[in-house]
DNA sequence: GTAAAATGTTAGCTGAAGTTAACAAAAGGA
DNA sequence: TCCTTTTGTTAACTTCAGCTAACATTTTAC
């Protein structure tokens, strides 16, 4: 079992993935506002959980097992963003922060009631969703977050 | 500025004292499942931010400043309990744990939204609800939350 | 009133997650 | 090539929040 914070580094690996086509460790520190040793502590950590490969100044790349998991906090993140921002009506910068920090606290049952009802109460599927973080995503939200920057 | 941790704790001991009317170190260490040493160190934190008053072997006393922060914990716990159970219809305990985890990663303003949201959706009130956790309480929360037990 | 039980405290340790300073390795430019 | 810059690593320290073991104090029961 991995740590949240060990879940920040592995969500922002992903991105940095699809966004450059590869990761660094300094892009990494950048993008999470931390030090280069503390990203260094963390590839050992998530190394070790097998959720990447690594060796000294070489490249990072996540495992499958590191693939799957990234999606599944990214998915989090969006259902807790659209509620916040389409819900609750936040500011988009407020709502990305406050997803930030909720998605962490949340387990995956909570999120899966979550996505239920943010899908039915912006009518973005039938009530009967089959929304479940563990599988595949259902259309409306591979629509809905296909197109994050 | 007070940690989350202590925050818990400061909630533990607001409910203690109007529960049993007094505030031990042996109730709020089993209370929150932790050793008392810990529950020790969190007394002399919260002393160090003027939360309650305490010596050695005496008796804990919330100050005013500490009532008043545990209420406002309490409420914004009350809302995300009452919107976990109520709007996204978790089981009692699982709305319990859930709300109290979440609670501790979510800001004034989200709680604000969320209660606003919730009594909407609740129609424990009127759209202009003036709920703000920094204010007195309005007439549904203080209704909704009288009889916790 | 004192012995036993309950309660509270202290000291010292652990682990997670971060830091800075100094160093090592790799990449780029002249 | 070799020198400089960029990138990554290591070592050693900090803070927070917890723990156990041992000890001190207070309360309770007889």
């Amino acid at each position: 079992m991995v740590s949240k914070a060990s879940e920040e580094y592995l969500k922002t690996m992903y991105l940095l993935k699809k966004q450059k086509g590869n990761i660094r460790v300094t892009d990494i520190a950048q993008k999470m506002n931390c030090s280069k040793p503390s990203v260094n502590k963390a590839i050992y950590n998530l190394k070790d959980s097998g959720l990447l490969n690594y060796e000294s100044y070489g490249t990072i790349e996540l495992t499958e097992e590191g693939e799957n998991l990234s999606k599944k906090i990214l998915e989090a993140y969006d259902i807790v963003y659209l509620f916040l921002k389409e819900v609750l009506n936040l500011e988009e910068e407020e709502s990305k922060k406050e997803a930030e920090k909720i998605k962490q606290s949340i387990n995956d049952n909570t999120i899966n009631h979550l996505a239920k009802y943010v899908h039915k109460v912006l009518d973005l599927n039938s009530l009967d969703c089959d929304y479940d973080i563990n599988k595949e995503k259902c259309r409306c939200c591979v629509r809905r977050t296909a197109n994050r920057k």
